[in-house]
DNA sequence: AACTTGCGTTCGGATAACGAACACATGTAT
DNA sequence: ATACATGTGTTCGTTATCCGAACGCAAGTT
């Protein structure tokens, strides 16, 4: 059914950068051919998902039941909700829970705290494999030959100067996740941001998210965060993933 | 194009009492024929929407991000976001947000405490017009013509022995809550859930969303609750408005 | 004023979706 | 044990849908 992929692929064009489009603005995003994409369009306004203006197309809180089907069919971000809830309690930060989607870390859930400078990071959002906390720890939960066939699919393109680009030393940051069970971003995805992710591993062992904190660099100390966050942290990581 | 408004049907068939389905099972849901359903599930598992283990289909990670479109692309959602933590923080209460979609509303934001009993209610929930506090918000800002034909449209079933369900009686609430600016929901929706809400109206004063909170009802007295909650809703709810 | 560029829309032809018919497994009554 | 009933998933020829080249239109450019 070619027209539902389509569809779907016109759905996703829309995003932060792309809050309204055009027929043609969607065939370019998707590379339908301009009449394709209005059927799509057209299709998407008549089902409720998009609302149109004689101009532009945008997006209606309808397609907001598409994205809660995962969240209210799947065990995992039901049971991790109030693990996240604790965890931002115990530790006064934004916790998200994250796994792996494609060639990025997408996050499933989130707990935020009240904050004046808060991360950009939503339900939603997806941050580079290379780049992120929890994107090492997920990177490590790769076996061999799946890191090395990522580690020569993906283009590493430098988010801030401290981002990792080189496949060496990101197998090196990798190692060290393996055997410390914690990762640690310091400003190598956003500068001012720092990060901290534990792995969720199943009762059979195998991984299958990452439980992250965020925080401003300037505000912390990067040494008593680790040691005030990772422990209870892991705690609660580790109980979520005997609950799967 | 039809595949692609059956497909999203299929998509949306998954739920919290369906979270996995077989083939025919779809085809039930959405009223599709088996093989109009099999091939809607076959697409989506190839456009990595669904996981299929030889019998049963379930939501990937992936329906996510069409749930995210929503919140990246539109403002409502993202000015939300801060005044519904600022209220969480302020009353130390669940908050959410919600607006009208069909006959139903519908949660597009929420701001959750940590707490052993937390209401079930999520981002992408819907409850009935009638028998919540939002609901009765959102019905508040309906035309006179549009409130009569919800009145004679739906059918309101009991959620409790609570639950107004008589057209006249809803209607006296719902001028209530034009009157007051509030609306309060004591256990009509769930026994032992309270709710306040209030209107989120637009710079053109067009109702556009609701915001509210919802507790336990055996953990507070409910004038207390009222008195303490309602001022400081109304400010971010005006707030918000003006943001539009 | 003539041309270029980009837009949204149309319409006959190619192609993909339809559902009756099929094959198979499982449970149930004879 | 056998035959039946019911549910399942899958196939295949026909039909209806989706495709994209062609069109008309508006706005900017030469």
């Amino acid at each position: 059914m070619a027209g539902l992929a389509k569809g779907l692929a016109v759905l996703e064009a829309f995003g932060p950068e792309t809050p309204r489009l055009t027929i043609s603005d969607a065939a370019r995003a998707t590379g339908l051919s301009r009449a394709a994409a209005r059927r799509c369009l057209m299709t998407l306004v008549e089902a409720g998902y998009l609302a149109f203006d004689e101009k532009f197309f945008t997006p209606t809180p309808r397609v907001v039941r598409l994205g809660a089907v995962y969240a209210e069919a799947v065990p995992l971000p039901q049971l991790a909700g109030p693990h996240l809830l604790a965890l931002r309690e115990a530790l006064d930060e934004s916790v998200s829970l994250a796994v792996m989607e494609g060639d990025e870390s997408l996050f499933v859930a989130r707990s935020e705290v009240s904050r004046v400078f808060s991360a950009g990071v939503r339900v939603g959002a997806r941050l580079p494999l290379y780049a992120s906390a929890t994107g090492y720890v997920l990177l490590a939960g790769l076996d061999e030959n799946a890191l090395d066939a990522y580690l020569e699919r993906v283009e590493m393109v430098a988010c801030t100067p401290r981002t990792i680009v080189d496949p060496g030393r990101l197998r090196e940051r990798i190692a060290q996740v393996r055997e410390e069970g914690v990762a640690v971003s310091d400003e190598e995805l956003e500068v001012g941001l720092f990060a901290l992710a534990v792995p969720v591993r199943d009762s059979r062992g195998d991984m299958v998210a990452s439980i992250s904190v965020s925080a401003a660099a300037a505000r912390l100390d990067v040494a008593d965060f680790r040691d005030r966050c990772a422990r209870v942290m892991r705690q609660h990581a580790d109980q979520l993933g005997r609950q799967l």
